[in-house]
DNA sequence: TCATATCCGGAACTCGTGTTCCGAATACCT
DNA sequence: AGGTATTCGGAACACGAGTTCCGGATATGA
């Protein structure tokens, strides 16, 4: 026998008032808020999800495969030189979007790199290849890793987002950022 | 009659195990280990400060009021066209070396700005003096404002943090950051 | 030394949040 | 429609962290 229809009605509505919730007031909202959004009872939620933090691994995974999407789209279709810019300013973009992503990236690395080790390490890749291409293309330094650019990335998000930055806001500091990654002109 | 000897004793204890607990393990750091530390019961610290927040209150002064101290400092002693610069990178040594302080900054500017709204103004206009000046010595680009700087700073502050980066990995991005914040050359 | 005002210490209380459990409800198969 | 396995719902439990309270200890002045 299939799995109940009620039941798999219950599944997504969960995760749907998850992302909504988790987005809105970030990792240490109540999980209860996300049953009452969801209109259904806590045992209900636990019944899908058996801890918290499962929940929260299943909402961050579908983030970190939109950001893959991303990264690939721009990847193949973008001129190597504008690439890692648009890449990064999207990531910027859904990171102040949704506060729990950039929560979880930002904070314990261990935990995000032991439970999300495959995305996380495909996201890097990612951003590797990106970053090596504009190095070649010149409009990136090839002094600076991949890990200092997503570090800069997250930490710009996670200040913009804790002074109610608008997305304008959070571009401009993205923008301070990547001109910071551009080789220096002799003067 | 004066306070007594023991009871002065304590709070010196007290403040300094804070100062320690806190910088270590960061703002969410249980008192009891604040306690534990200074080898005083429980009891002892609330006679003292008789909230989590006071106690926080008192360290995060301290914290700001020396990040005053070396804002001064370099902006009369420094010349214009470097003071910034040297004020941002103290700015984020002391910042990563104290956890607790940037995540004070870091997180709800309102209660920051509420409780330490005198210290943090101060800190401000230090910072954009600082910032007026690098722009007439041509260091800094004029158009970005000391919000963005400072938002910049305590967020790279942050990631850098998590990240279990030491002084060099964090000076590094510091460096990117101000990099950024340079007037671009015309090519 | 003695009295006492002050301070110390930690057991206990409160409160918020994650998790468990089981009687009630119900979708699905026959 | 009826039987039953599965799911639902929320009351109750677990647990950690902040705070309170008060009996016991002690510094201080006479």
């Amino acid at each position: 026998m299939s799995v109940r229809a009620d039941a798999q009605r219950n599944h997504d509505k969960i995760l749907e008032a998850a992302e909504e919730v988790f987005a809105l007031e970030g990792v240490t909202a109540p999980i209860d808020l996300v049953a009452e959004r969801a209109g259904v009872g806590i045992g209900t939620l636990y019944r899908h999800f058996p801890t918290k933090e499962s929940l929260f691994e299943a909402i961050v995974s579908t983030r970190l495969s939109s950001l893959l999407e991303s990264a690939d789209a721009f990847t193949s279709e973008l001129d190597p030189a504008i690439a890692l810019d648009a890449f990064l300013r999207e990531f910027a973009r859904q990171a102040a979007e949704k506060q729990d992503l950039f929560e979880a990236l930002g904070q314990a690395g261990i935990d995000v790199k032991s439970k999300f080790s495959g995305l996380v390490d495909d996201l890097f890749a990612r951003v590797d290849t990106l970053r090596e291409r504009a190095v070649v293309a010149g409009t990136i330094r090839p002094d600076v890793d991949t890990n200092d650019i997503i570090n800069l990335v997250v930490g710009t998000c996670h200040a913009a987002g804790h002074t109610g930055a608008d997305d304008e806001g959070l571009q401009r500091l993205v923008s301070i950022v990547i001109a910071g990654l551009q080789p220096v002109m002799p003067r």
